[in-house]
DNA sequence: GTGAAAGCGCTAACAA
DNA sequence: TTGTTAGCGCTTTCAC
């Protein structure tokens, strides 16, 4: 059997409760018997039970990350590596551990969280994703349970702790960049689902049409799964009622990917078609050409997310906030002015 | 306060302990009991408190994940999600949850896993990686706690539970597919570090030479960090003694990056030279050109060290056993017979 | 088939 | 400044 606060106490002769005391640092201790029971603890090579401590303070001092796995296919890039990263720069700092949910539908993802809330495994929650109408929040809120989320909810945002780039905004500012080009046949490529921040971006690539006074065609938006069909679908889209001379694709693999095609099929980028995209993974400045990316600044977001949270642990009283993570477009070579 | 295991009981007319016995479906509790039990937790909304379970059977019901963070900066690929995909399976199926521990340093690691240890918040523990002479395991070792790596264990590795490819095969494999399309002056492009995996595609890279009577050449073992200084270094690698006309590139990453910079210097891939490489992630097919590459099957090398791992929780007595994940070379456009 | 009681290892009043 | 005591919520002998 492993040593415990008993056996501690019996070797530097004081009570369970002191050396209880001595591994809170509480100051009433004197110091004389601090050192005593250290040189106990030291020697009989203790350390604290941790699930014992849980049970007697009601806090496990660790967070839960919901990671929707059906999601990740789609998220292969640095996305999650990344945001659990910068969740992990402030859990350390403030001695707190990580537990990690992954499941695939959306029925597993809640009875998992419910799993976690209940059976008290976490003391928060950071969630990964936003859908549109999404059970977890929805329950989260009801039971008042701490959580932040990574991305926007769509409902209520007001009332939950969330950290996001401004989606609509940068999507705006993409398409702008490339109608600055010259460009008015503009597709935009998404994922299929009902992940708020894709709503967000075509949102934003909407007001930027409108703005500039470019008719919305609906034929223009097109899913990932569309295009994953094949060559043949690529070359349908591209060839359909006036093929787009520009992309605004909501992910680098994406583009990447359709990059590849575009070669196969002797179609240039960006002197046949411009490609801007999202995430700014390291590899965009490597692929050929180089693409013209948005850096969302993945860790920041893990990172400020986590913080949120923490202080919201900490201090049930804190308000819903929203942050807003900069993002920026980075401009390489895969966007052209338009002949 | 929450709902416990005595509102239960009181709800139902019976005591605690019974109320215990249905949770754990007990065969010697009546059916009828069950059914008001089960019908009364219903009523209250109660969930077990796992904090409190894992006190009283001193079990967590968790693993451990320990992940190097500093590894994978340069790991930056799908490896890390794909292992945890893997992982997550196994630990699901068998109702067992993740505890994440993502250190940088070596001695952060070794801190974070005696905290999980000693504080028994994790049942078991997979190590993501394996490095030479790796303190973590002498000490799991020691402690007799159950831990299965994924990788080859360096010394010992009779005594430890793990999973990995042929790494030596599987380069040598590589290398003599190499030799075989009429190179002879084949460089070997690895990360810095002390990884084992690195360490074993270098000696099948070396065995692959001597087998064939090709002297071995230390010039030709170059280190990503080098290369990364810059075209210059690049260059004057290139130029070195006896420009490599094949590269035996240790990730994918690297040889993505790698192609980029020959493009701008005018060397065609793989006319000029061929490069073949590991990991096979998604992006490899859409490399121009595509890229040769060994599948290493990631999202197995999760599932089977988490499987063989559950097993040695479960039943202390399972003997030492590695589990060796066939690799493939995956044969694309990224080598060309030597002219 | 069910209950009473002790205990898992720790913390936190309350005393002293 | 320190010890005593009573839990935290659950499991598990040992009785009945």
């Amino acid at each position: 059997m492993a040593i415990t606060i008993k056996d501690v106490a019996k070797e530097a002769n004081v009570s369970p409760s002191t050396v209880s005391r001595v591994i809170a640092d509480n100051p009433r201790i004197s110091e004389e018997t601090k050192i005593r029971v250290r040189e106990a603890m030291e020697k009989l090579g203790y350390h604290p039970n941790f699930t014992a401590r849980s049970l007697a303070v009601k806090s496990t001092a660790t967070i839960g990350i919901v990671m929707p796995f059906s999601a990740s296919h789609v998220l292969q890039d640095p996305f999650f590596p990344e945001v659990i990263r910068g969740i992990s720069v402030q859990a350390r700092e403030h001695k707190y551990g990580m537990y990690l949910s992954t499941a695939g539908t959306e029925e597993e993802i809640f009875e998992e969280v419910v799993g976690m809330v209940q059976g008290r495994r976490v003391d928060g929650l950071i969630l990964l994703y936003s859908r549109t109408d999404d059970r977890v929040i929805k329950y989260l809120q009801k039971i008042d349970f701490p959580f932040a989320v990574i991305g926007r909810p769509v409902l209520g945002a007001e009332r939950v702790i969330h950290v996001d780039n401004d989606n609509i905004y940068i999507t705006k500012v993409v398409t702008e960049y490339l109608i600055g080009l010259g460009h008015t046949n503009i597709a935009f490529i998404g994922f299929d689902g009902d992940f708020v921040f894709m709503l967000d971006r075509l949102e934003g690539y909407k007001q930027a049409l409108s703005e500039s006074g470019i008719p919305f065609n609906e034929d223009y938006i097109v899913h990932k799964s569309t295009l994953s069909k094949g060559k043949e679908a690529i070359k349908s889209f591209l060839r359909s009622v006036e093929s787009p001379t520009a992309l605004v694709c909501t992910d680098d693999f994406i583009a990447i990917e359709l990059m590849s095609h575009f070669e196969e099929m002797n179609i240039r980028v960006p002197e046949d078609v411009s490609i801007a995209s999202f995430n700014n993974v390291l590899l965009a400045q490597y692929s050929k050409p180089a693409l013209t990316s948005v850096d969302i600044d993945i860790f920041q977001l893990g990172m400020q997310g986590a913080s949120c949270l923490l202080e919201k642990i900490k201090d049930p009283n804190v308000l819903p906030k929203r942050i807003t993570i900069p993002a920026k477009l980075i401009e390489r070579k895969s966007c052209a002015q338009i002949k």
